[in-house]
RNA sequence: GGGCGAUUAACUCAGUUGGUUCAGAGUGCCUCCCUUACAAGGAGGAAGUCGGGGGUUCGAGUCCCUCAUUGCCCA
């Protein structure tokens, strides 16, 4: 059989995705195993697969992959969010691009035009996750507003309504001016921007003085209805009772005084404008100012401006300036660099606006999600983001659910007679509820609210919600996978979705939604800026995948980003990603090309037999260990120098025969079951060659994919130091055949002067390509020499020897020693250390200066014993 | 302005209760080698005052203080 020397990936993709497809491993159903639940971070239906769903989703499947082969009923959720503010947004540009405008048509006609669209674009992520490899159990996927997802919002609403936790309120608002919707605090992103300052001077009522004020938005001086100032601010304290004079307008207001202005600040007089400025709402609040709401929904200006009726808010800016500049109002400009809110979804500029919106209270919720994830009942990897999600969850704000828009799930609250209003699942139980207020009441009455819900009112209870157990709490299916084990995210949405998932899991569930929560690092491009679309410095991961093989890819992205730091996102990683395959694939090749023959097994492959089987348990421990800690790289990095330091630089060299010639059938079995054990700790990283090897071992049925995780077996440290002591050795002499350009082919022969034989000698033979080891008790001349510990190396060469260069190599390593010899003397001379430090400690002192010695004396007779010759 | 992190080799990062193995890994870099699995490879090598400064201790990358730089969250 002749195999390709390079390893290609996209045959073996194919064929095994829709294998595992075709015997149903994906797919979970609750049996008498127990239970290992993931449920995907739904990816938005606009989307398409960038680097980060790369990194998040190949982190679960290497998870998911690996529990199935412990096993557990291992069951992935995949699904789809419905975005409301992106998707709306994204349709109605279609629409218009088609000329038809969002307010022509029916609500109804809008949504089939939606659905129509996420139909076509909504699957897109999902199917280029499969590329990947992502295991998920494709049967249940769900999307956020399928007909019982949508159900259980809406009685999830009615019941936290019910339960007084859901309110109706006028607060000032985010105000998306672009998407004409409310947004929450943590849809608004806040950036430094270049602004200017402007000084403008009010005329004081009666008088012939002036008062300047400084703001960075002078159109909004049409809606103030005060301005304040410090009362310990001496140069206004005259100005108590007295009135000023808006410009242009010139409508009176009152002059307060209030603490919260900043002497500091501008002219130390504040513009007070409660309609828009969160802080002047409080202070309006505080002092019963009148609100004037200047702005229309679209950011124009309203009538009750007066003035630039119906213009945008940053048109009316310049000209305001210019007009005020005119009359003399105002007095100077000045730089200046402030921080402004923008949409997430729009980036337009976040207007405060005060308007009727829904709340949720989250004071309740709040405690019993910060006290589990604090005690640890829900773990956070890496745990220092415990610190951000308790200081959110101390200040916590009532959350804002409402958006003023059509896609997504409409609120089930049902007007009549005016604003008065009745909250129900349905329209019919809103109707029993009017007619108990109004007995005369009809359905044609009930006009419900126009509003849906924020996409995040979906996600809260995604982990609860796609297992059905919000309509039924007690079902087989959310008593079998809820909780579910491992989230893995974005730190971005750690509150956003995240901590409300936690609220709402001991809300309907009574019980944490899932165990452990890995927070994923930010993929950026090589400058360090977050890779987006809008910017275009993010790789095509489809395009990455037919380039360097799924496996590949899943691995470059996965060996340098630790949980929770951010990964500069470089191409030579997965070419690294790349590598690794090949390796595997090559030593696959050897071991397949050799011919197996009935003969005897050499002592030297017996040895490394044993020693792998050793060191193959070892690593299996540690690479368990950094997966139960979540430092999913480490595991890769761990099976990584298993598969290419171990076993192809060290085990393969070892037990391979002469070319040519056959291997015998002991050795070459026993190898096979190394390299299935190999393959199956490979298999989440690596899931297609994995399986590709494993079938062309030989023809068999079963498949990697849901075989069972290798065990470690007990371990002989003293075999592995044994080993680790024998590889020093080899370094030794390669490092001479190397410095004196001696080719392999060539046999050299060691003598070796040591209390004890080193059992692994034929190892060293066999690696080193000796004709024999000599034990000696005399130093040898006019030889090569080294050491590793105290032990004495020679190499006896014909050819005449570097005195010099050896004398000097001789001597910088005695130099070393003794050095080294007086730190430690140091330590044991000092009374404190021996008397404080533990035993064990001092002991080991004790031994290194005793090797110290010996080797400073074999050093110097060495050179004594050159410099004669 | 308030809070929380981070700073270890050229890059990306490990380093657990202070103590053998504490100064590490991968990549990159340098030298040599197309040697009969693999040049997508092999053998070897150089590389860091652990951000600066103080302190506690017999002993500090690790604990404390302080300064600097930087990131994130909030206002």
């Amino acid at each position: 059989m002749s195999i390709p020397i390079t390893f290609s990936p996209t045959e073996a993709e194919n064929k095994w995705y829709q294998h595992w497809m075709d015997k149903g491993y994906f797919h979970s159903t609750p049996d008498e195993r127990e239970a290992y639940t993931i449920v995907i971070p739904p990816p938005n239906v606009t989307g398409v697969l960038h680097m980060g769903h790369m990194m998040n989703n190949t982190l679960q499947d290497v998870m998911i992959r690996r529990a199935r082969m412990m096993g557990y009923n291992a069951c992935w959720v995949p699904g789809t969010d419905h975005a409301s503010i992106a998707t709306e947004a994204k349709v109605v540009q279609k629409l218009a691009e088609e000329g038809i405008q969002k307010s022509d048509l029916t609500r109804e006609e809008f949504l089939s035009h939606a659905f129509e669209w996420k139909d076509k674009h909504g699957g897109i992520i999902l199917e280029q996750l499969k590329k990947l490899g992502a295991s998920c159990d494709w049967e249940r996927t769900k999307f956020t507003m399928d007909d019982d997802m949508s159900e259980s919002v809406i009685k999830v609403f009615v019941d936290l309504h019910q339960k007084g936790l859901i309110y109706r309120g006028v607060r000032m608002v985010n105000w998306d001016p672009s998407a004409q919707t409310a947004l929450s605090d943590e849809e608004v992103i806040h950036k430094e921007v270049k602004s200017k300052l402007y000084y403008i001077s009010y005329n004081i009522e009666g008088s012939d003085e002036k008062l300047t004020i400084a703001t960075t938005r002078p159109e909004t001086i049409l809606g103030d209805s005060a301005i304040c100032v410090n009362p310990n601010d001496e140069r206004y304290t005259h100005l108590k009772g007295k009135k000023a004079i808006v410009p242009l307008v010139d409508r009176v207001i009152p002059i307060i005084f209030d603490e919260y202005v900043d002497i500091e600040f501008g002219t130390g007089a504040l513009k007070i404008t409660p309609a828009h400025d969160i802080n002047d709402y409080q202070l309006g609040d505080k002092h019963g100012l009148e609100t004037i709401d200047i702005l229309n929904d679209d950011g124009t200006l309203s009538e009750a401006a007066q003035l630039y009726v119906g213009k945008d808010r940053f048109v009316v800016r310049e000209e305001i300036a210019a007009d005020l500049k005119a009359e003399g109002y105002l007095v100077k400009t000045e730089e200046y660099q402030n921080k402004v809110g923008f949409s997430e979804r729009t980036d337009a500029v976040i207007e405060p606006k005060l308007s009727m919106q829904w709340f949720c209270k989250m004071e309740e919720f709040s405690k019993p999600a910060l006290e589990n994830v604090m005690n640890d009942n829900i773990q956070f990897h890496p745990a220092k983001f415990k610190n951000t999600y308790r200081h959110w969850m101390e200040n916590i704000k009532d959350w804002c659910v409402s958006r003023q828009l059509w896609w997504g799930q409409q609120i089930p609250a049902y007007y009549y007679e005016g604003n008065k209003f009745v909250v129900a699942e349905t329209k019919a139980e809103a109707l029993i509820l009017a007619q108990k207020e109004n007995s005369t009441i009809t359905l044609s009455d009930l006009r419900q609210d126009e509003d849906v819900l924020d996409t995040w009112f979906s996600s809260w209870l995604w982990p609860i919600s796609v297992f059905d157990g919000i309509r039924n709490p007690d079902n087989e299916e959310i008593n079998y996978y809820y909780p579910t084990n491992d989230l893995v995210t974005a730190p971005e949405i750690l509150f956003f979705w995240v901590a409300r998932m936690v609220m709402a899991g001991y809300e309907y569930q009574g019980k944490l939604p899932f165990k452990n929560v890995y927070l994923t690092g930010i993929v950026r491009d090589k400058q360090g800026r977050k890779m987006s679309k809008s910017l275009g410095n993010s790789p095509d991961p489809i395009t990455l995948m037919k380039k360097y093989g799924a496996d590949g890819v899943r691995v470059g992205m996965l060996l340098c980003s630790p949980a929770g730091n951010d990964l500069p996102f470089d191409e030579r990683l997965c070419e690294q990603g790349r590598n690794f395959p090949n390796k595997i694939w090559n030593a696959f090749r050897l071991i397949k090309g050799w011919e197996v023959a009935d003969i005897n097994q050499p002592e030297s492959a017996k040895q490394a037999i044993d020693w792998f089987e050793n060191k193959i348990s070892k690593v299996i421990t540690e690479i368990d260990e950094s997966y139960s800690k979540y430092r999913i790289s480490e595991s890769l990095m761990g099976t990584y120098k298993l598969v290419w330091d171990d076993f192809c630089s060290w085990y393969l060299e070892m037990i391979k025969p002469a070319y040519g010639s056959p291997i015998d059938s002991i050795t070459y079995n026993k190898t096979i079951e190394q390299l299935e054990k190999i393959l199956k700790l490979l298999h989440p990283f690596m899931p297609f060659i994995s399986e590709e090897i494993w079938h062309l071992i030989k023809e068999r049925e079963e498949d990697i994919i849901v075989s069972d995780w290798p065990e470690a077996n007990t371990i002989d440290e003293n075999l592995l130091s044994d080993f680790d002591f024998t590889t020093e050795i080899v370094s030794g002499i390669r490092n001479i055949r190397k410095q004196q350009n001696i080719p392999n082919i060539e046999k050299l022969e060691l003598k070796v002067i040591s209390d004890t034989e080193n059992k692994m000698d034929v190892i060293i033979q066999k690696l080193c390509n000796l004709s024999e080891i000599n034990y000696v008790t005399e130093k040898i001349s006019g030889a090569f020499s080294f050491m590793v510990k105290s032990n004495e190396y020679f190499v006896p060469l014909s050819d005449s020897i570097d005195v010099e260069a050896e004398i000097e190599k001789l001597q910088k390593e005695l130099d070393y020693t003794k050095g080294f010899l007086k730190i430690v003397e140091g330590k044991l001379s000092n009374d404190k250390f021996v008397q404080n430090a533990p035993q064990q400690l001092v002991d080991n002192e004790k031994n290194k200066l005793a090797d110290a010695k010996t080797k400073i004396e074999i050093l110097a007779e060495k050179i004594s014993a050159l410099s004669d010759a």
